[in-house]
DNA sequence: TGTACATCAGTGAACGCGCGTTCACTGATGTAC
DNA sequence: TGTACATCAGTGAACGCGCGTTCACTGATGTAC
């Protein structure tokens, strides 16, 4: 890269940048067209080159889907990570942030939490690049956050009556990708509710953990206190 | 239709099934190849017609997939509200019918449910449509049912400890949901899991009702004695 | 500092393909008399 | 019961389109000497 000046905009060859802006690109098109109904092609124009160059960054079409798929996983992973932040300053207090950064995630970048979780019956066949990003390592942390969270809570727990804590971290996972998928994605079937994901998502919580047996009572109010 | 015997199978024209038939033959497609990874041209090979066929009963390729998505709510109501069964013999069991009635049409229609919820990043445009029949009659229906249940849920409640009726039935559309979305449509990211799906979900449900207090205190042993 | 050259990252034209949709058509069905 | 006719539900050929991908190419970059 060279260093007279940040103003290599429409240099003719040697984009520089390329493979992260038709990422972008591509994000932004999914993000408008739909999951699947985006095309390298109109990614590529949409990045101002031709429509044979992202074959020098991906192998094939699939190949960059897969790579939205991962990177978005490291930053979904990185995000819940840093909101959880190992449960400080109190196990609650941080498992309430992990909630709202899961929903904050899904909004800011809902091109790439389609594609990393509404890959199932999107791509069965043809999507085995996908598949695999799924079970990346990436995602393997972003689960292992939520299974920490889940463990954090169950320690407050006498032993007998604990969860497994994979069911709990599930249950966890389960009630975040619920509200993330009903009421975020645009056009969703929820579009009329008067509450943001975030109160939904919150309430849940609070009932479930609850219902765990690690609230202490006073938060009977907060539960009940929303709304008539 | 004639009454010459039931076997109509390849007479020249006039199919008299068609449309149903299509609509089975999108949805199996569907199943395969992803929510719009599906073609009409495909759907009439499979329904052994001229791609020009289908157009005597939809007007065009978004039409059809509308009437998935609308026939697909009423079967989806239609079953929940079966489950449901008025809360017979106890809310409690019915209410756990209703959960397995949620993740079985799922599994038995994942195109249907695909088409019906994952529309938001899959169509955005060109899928008004889709986007019609997710505030049809049938959805409203559908979701009128999860809003019974939590009435009668709460009902069991003092008047000063119940949230919202919207709100209960809210959570229990986004765990379903979760747990759907998650677990049952094929690839999806939690495959290695040892738990069927209704194990999750009924174990998240049973939490989330001890937490809002509908639960005897007996319940206490069938969420922790589920595994070690 | 200057030149030769390998490598890298683009171009642009071309391909074959399947799709959605249209059109004029035609065979089968059902009804009126 | 038989014939005439409107309507209905298909056909099959054709269209224009955008896509994914390939190919031989070429301009820019970085390195060796």
């Amino acid at each position: 890269m060279n260093n007279s000046g940040r103003r290599w905009q429409r240099r003719s060859y040697h984009h520089g940048n390329l493979k992260e802006v038709l990422l972008e690109a591509a994000r932004k098109l999914i993000q408008e067209h739909g999951a699947f109904g985006f095309s390298l092609t109109e990614a590529a124009r949409l990045a101002g080159v031709s429509p044979a160059a992202p074959y020098r960054h991906f192998r094939d079409r699939d190949a960059l889907l897969a790579e939205i798929a991962r990177s978005g996983f490291e930053r979904f992973a990185a995000r819940l990570d840093a909101a959880w932040n190992n449960g400080i300053p109190t196990p609650l207090s941080a498992f309430e942030a992990l909630g709202r950064a899961y929903l904050t995630f899904a909004r800011e970048e809902p091109a790439s939490y389609a594609v990393m979780f509404e890959t199932g019956a999107s791509a069965e066949s043809g999507g085995e690049a996908i598949q695999a990003a799924a079970s990346s390592p990436a995602a393997e942390k972003a689960f292992n956050v939520l299974q920490q969270a889940a463990a954090a809570l169950c320690r407050q727990l006498p032993e007998t009556e604990r969860p497994p804590l994979k069911l709990v971290a599930l249950h966890i996972w389960t009630m975040s990708h619920g509200v993330a998928s009903l009421f975020i994605q645009e056009g969703s079937a929820a579009k009329k509710v008067p509450l943001s994901p975030e109160e939904v998502l919150e309430s849940e919580m609070l009932i479930y953990l609850k219902g765990l047996g690690v609230l202490p009572e006073a938060t009977d109010g907060v539960v009940s206190t929303e709304q008539a």
